[in-house]
DNA sequence: ATGACTTTGTGAACGCTTGCACAAAGTCGC
DNA sequence: GCGACTTTGTGCAAGCGTTCACAAAGTCAT
C-alpha cells in the first residue's frame, strides 16, 4: 500500500519527471501484448540512457530479473502506484477558452489517473453552457456547491492567472498546472508547474540562433579567438 | 550583432530555460513604465533567487550598474537578442485539431520573435479551409509551395506525431515543439521539446499523494510492514 | 550440475547547478 | 570631495544529477 520509496528514501525530482515517460512506454508496450523488457530497450523507448533507467527504477525498489530483465505489467503497475495513480484525482479546468476548451475535450484524462470534475468560466455567456458534459460554473459556485477538486489547471488568460490560484488555493487545492504565462505567487505547500509555449518556444529560438550563428561565424573576422581556442 | 555569450563563452541550458522568464517580467515592467530594477526585485517577480538571476545574467555580459540595478529597456532587448528575439521565426502548426486551433489564435506569437506562416492537417475535411486567417494546407504541399519555415509544432495525435515529425526534419526544420505524448527519435542537431499534459499531472499526483501519506503514515501500523519487506 | 552469457543494481567519479560570501564599483547626501 | 550606503559581479564550496565500471544474480544450453 505505501509505495517502496517511502521506506528507501526519498524519489529525486528529477527522476519523478522520468517516471511518467517510463509508465507510458511500459503501458505502449503492454497494448503490444509485450510482456518482459530489458532496461536497454525501455530506455531507448523512453528516450533515456539505460544506466538512468536502471538508477531511476532502483530508487522505487527492485522489480527486475537478472538476466532477464522487467515484467511490463508489474513494472507499470509498481510506477502507477509510487505516481499515485491507483485512484482518479478530482480536476478542475478554469478558463473556457480555446485551450480549456481543448484539454476538456482530450480524451487522455481518464483511464490515467485523472478525472475532470468541473468546468469554470467568469463570462456570464459561457456559464451554464454545457462542454464535454459538464455545466460550466463559476469559481463561486464551485467553492460553496461544487465537488472536491484536488488539482486545478489554469487555462485563463494571463491578468486572471494569479487572482484565480489563490480562490482555488483559498478552497483547498495544493496542485497547480498553470497555462498563462507569468509566474504565481502562492504559499507554501503549494505546488505549481506552469506552460508556457513562449518559453518553449524561446528556448528553441535560442539554439535555432545558435545554429545559424556556428554557421555564419566561420568567416573571419572574429576568428583569432576561435582558432587559437580549436588548433 | 553576435550576441556578447559567443564572446564570453557558452550559457548554461538551465540560464537558457530562465532567460524567458526574466523577459517576460522586463516587458512587464517596461508596460508599467518602470525604467530600472534591482535584481532582487526582478528575482522575486520570476520566482527565482537575486543571486541566481545575477549569475545568469553574467553569463550574457554585464548590463547593470552597481548601487543601482539595471536598466528595463537595455536588458530587455540584450536578452531578447540573446535568446535570438530579434528577429521573426516562422512557425508551422501542424494537426488542426483542438489544441492545434488553440495555438493558431492564440495571440502572444507576433510581437514575441514568432509568426504563425503556415498550419497543417491531413483531413480533406480540414485542408483548403481557413483558419485565424491561414488556408489549411498539407504537408505535401508545405514541402513543396509552402513558405520557409523553421520551428514546428506537432500538434497531431500521438500515432502521427512521428511520421510528422520526420517529414517536418525532411523539409529542413531543425526544431520542434511537440505536444504529442511520446518520445520522438530524430536525427542528431534536431532540437525537440516535448510538452506533455499527462506527464505534468502526473508529477502533480506524485506530490499530492506525498502530501496525504505523510499526514496518514502518522498512524503506526506500517513499521511493521519494514520488518517483513525487509526479512 | 555447470559454465557461459545476459542483465540488473549500485558505489564511485564526474560535471552541472545552486547558494554563499565578499570585493568591486557605482550613487547619494552633505 | 568624501564617506556611507547600495547593488552588482564572481570565486568558491556544497548539493544534485548523470555516467561509468563492475559485482551480484539470474537464465539457458548442454
Amino acid at each position: 500500500m505505501v509505495p517502496e520509496s517511502l521506506r528507501r528514501g526519498c524519489v529525486p525530482e528529477a527522476t519523478v519527471g522520468r517516471l511518467p515517460l517510463y509508465l507510458r512506454a511500459l503501458t505502449g508496450l503492454h497494448d503490444q501484448g509485450v510482456t518482459s523488457i530489458a532496461s536497454e530497450e525501455l530506455a531507448s523507448r523512453s528516450g533515456v540512457r539505460s544506466t538512468q533507467l536502471r538508477k531511476d527504477l532502483s530508487h522505487l525498489g527492485s522489480y527486475g530479473v537478472r538476466g532477464v530483465g522487467y515484467d511490463v505489467e508489474l513494472l507499470a503497475a509498481q510506477i502507477a502506484q509510487e505516481l499515485g495513480l491507483t485512484q482518479q484525482w478530482p480536476v478542475v479546468i478554469v478558463g473556457m477558452g480555446n485551450l480549456g476548451r481543448a484539454l476538456a475535450a482530450y480524451g487522455g484524462f481518464s483511464g490515467r489517473g485523472f478525472r475532470i470534475v468541473a468546468l469554470v468560466d467568469d463570462d456570464p455567456e459561457v456559464v451554464g453552457t454545457v462542454v464535454e458534459g459538464l455545466t460550466v460554473t463559476t469559481l463561486a459556485d464551485l467553492a460553496t456547491k461544487g465537488p472536491t477538486v484536488t488539482i486545478g489547471v489554469i487555462t485563463t488568460p494571463a491578468p486572471a492567472a494569479q487572482a484565480v490560484a489563490d480562490e482555488l488555493v483559498a478552497i483547498g487545492v495544493r496542485s497547480l498546472l498553470n497555462f498563462a504565462p507569468g509566474h504565481l505567487v502562492l504559499p507554501d505547500g503549494v505546488d505549481v508547474r506552469g506552460v508556457d509555449l513562449a518559453t518553449e518556444l524561446q528556448i528553441l529560438a535560442f539554439h535555432e540562433q545558435r545554429r545559424l550563428l556556428a554557421i555564419s561565424t566561420h568567416d573571419p573576422l572574429s576568428p583569432a579567438a576561435d582558432t587559437e581556442a580549436i588548433g
